[in-house]
DNA sequence: GTGAAAGCGCTAACAA
DNA sequence: TTGTTAGCGCTTTCAC
């Protein structure tokens, strides 16, 4: 690390600390009173019928001045601050890009602002994050939820700061408001794609997790094999608990699947790109080609999937619809913070069909 | 979209808004003045020497109430909001990622909040989101720089708003603070290495952009072939203006260097690697197998970049590094101002040679 | 048409 | 040891 000044002239008399100007300092430049700059700065000059001079002394001060309304005091009169919290996942593999689209488009239109936060699974995270959320006083938050936080989602509730939770909910949960995929129809289409291109012995790679939405991807797989009349095999299946950062041991997975002496399987379920993804890398590092030795199919269509090398098959997750959803959700509740919760669930089950899955040379 | 009600009680009867408790209702629950409250909430008693039954009779009102401390009040007494912007590009591809883990880890440890919005390169929604971050008050703002928002930026400095551009600065700008990586270092690096690795004939992918570092990107393919006496030629060089959303046509490059009469470039070098993956897949697409017919490299070494399938070689961009620098230095930036302007640069030129540049067969 | 004053929630200097 | 008060920057009646 190298660094360099600049040769520049830096005026040591000025004071160190310079202070924003204020709505005071552009009136009594521009000769008029605080009140004036106000409605003039809001735009209600016309309406409250003031002198074209006037206004336009008020705008030229503003301007020379660099005048910038403070938003904090804004907020503070207004009761409200326009921002709302979003409290995600991580930042990783565009899921968030994708989502944001959704949202911020919606946002820009109502002149809201989203104020982005991860938790990384990490529940002292997630409640840090939720807190100062409130302490900013943001209008509303949309939180991926993470287990074991529920009371805090209902403090929300009770604070009457409209909370919507994104892509899941609590196992059993019937009180918060939700924007989610239909994971369960779209888990089954991917098991029943692998089953319809001749893999008969699928396994599956997912964690437990104790949100609704979550577990359907499970119960999906085991109704699909099931009643295509595929055994279910105990050493196929991976879900174990989920680890302080989020991740599951791919190898540990893959030798299980490996090492079983009555036969290995012809296809993997991931419960999600996150998971399929390291799946198919650690596939092709143990010299496995796809999709000839083993088909593997992923859940939520990143980007980065359908890049020629990777050719992940995984069925469309409508983040962008979902981000839009969630955003227009968050309006509303705005509006009327006491509406019936409610979930939103957004369908979409097309799966994209690559490399990782074409049809099967065995049959 | 699918949506359902939970069936679960509203109390109607309830008024609709309700408002966020105050320090005074604290107060008057805990049977003292409100000033008391706001030094037991500071952690003050101790120093105030106030009776601990006081203290608890707060302290337990507050979170019988479930008080939340309202930031905006608060930053409008102390001047300052303890959060900075950072108006960085977009959040595609594990770039801001990367960078925030070194951002957040020196924030946490200050108690900043970071507040994140992008520009796509968009120069209105640049300076949109550099006023909002004034408006907010933001202590300070990091920022990708835009061309042609250098008036702004000075704004920033006159408004004694502590200004860090991040990755890059203006060409011929030596006014701001920056904390960059040595990317001229690392692109002849680069370029060295496709030399090495026994290419001759290297072509040129970039954009143009009046940055600095950019610019030296160009520099250093320049001076990397010169000093090995390879012939730079005008037709592989791709290198246009950057269009309004942010990317090149990669397809009409490849048009380009691939139709010349007098032989085709066995090699590129890509500028970054948001330009070096759509390359790659642009290059397997049209049938050329890498690093038999073409060897690529590119700049930032994107998690991706390491994919099995991908596999592209790149120079490792230390992003981490650079959060972490960029975060220091608004922190010494905002404890005085006035520092003289000051670019940090990070250098690193450590080639990750994967699968798009290993040795060439043909030599 | 314009200005004075109150109040949003909080802290800190000063009284009591 | 606790309470009173002024003020941070802004908007919005309500008089003038």
């Amino acid at each position: 690390m190298r660094s360099y000044f600049y040769d520049v002239l830096v005026d040591e008399k000025k004071p160190t600390f310079i202070r924003p100007v204020t709505g005071m300092q552009v009136a009594s430049a521009a000769q008029v009173s605080r009140a004036t700059v106000s409605i003039v700065m809001n735009g209600q000059a016309e309406a409250r019928k003031l002198k074209p001079e006037t206004v336009r002394r008020v705008l030229q001060a503003a301007e020379e001045l660099h005048y910038v309304p403070d938003q904090n005091a804004l907020s503070l009169h207004r009761r409200h601050t326009g921002v709302v919290g979003l409290v995600l996942l991580n930042l990783k593999m565009d899921w968030v890009h994708l989502l944001m689209q959704g949202i911020t488009e919606v946002f820009d239109e109502s002149g809201h602002t989203a104020f982005l936060a991860t938790h990384d699974y990490n529940p002292e995270r997630n409640h840090r994050e939720l807190k100062l959320a409130l302490s900013r006083r943001n209008d509303a938050v949309i939180a991926y939820p993470v287990a074991g936080s529920e009371e805090l989602y209902r403090r929300y509730r009770k604070a009457g700061v409209p909370l919507v939770l994104l892509e899941d909910f609590p196992e059993g949960s019937t009180e918060f408001d939700a924007v989610v995929w239909d994971a369960y129809a779209a888990a089954r289409r991917a098991v029943e794609h692998l089953i319809a291109t001749g893999r008969r012995r699928i396994a599956f790679i997912g964690f437990d997790w104790p949100m609704h939405h979550h577990n359907q991807r499970y119960q999906a797989y085991l109704d699909a094999m099931n009643e295509a009349g595929l055994k279910v095999r105990e050493d196929w299946i991976w879900n174990p608990p989920l680890d302080t950062n989020g991740s599951t041991s791919i190898d540990r997975a893959l030798d299980r699947f490996f090492t079983g002496k009555k036969g290995c399987p012809d296809a993997i379920f991931a419960v999600n790109d996150g998971l399929a993804l390291p799946t198919l890398a650690a596939l092709e590092e143990r010299g496995m080609r796809l999709p000839e030795d083993i088909a593997l199919i992923g859940m939520s269509d990143l980007p980065m999937d359908r890049f020629p090398g990777i050719g992940l098959s995984s069925v469309r997750e409508p983040l962008y619809e979902m981000g839009v959803a969630a955003a227009r959700r968050v309006l509303q509740l705005i509006e009327n913070p006491r509406l019936q919760p409610m979930v939103i669930e957004i369908s979409q089950a097309e799966v994209a069909s690559r490399r990782t899955s074409c049809q099967s040379n065995r049959n």
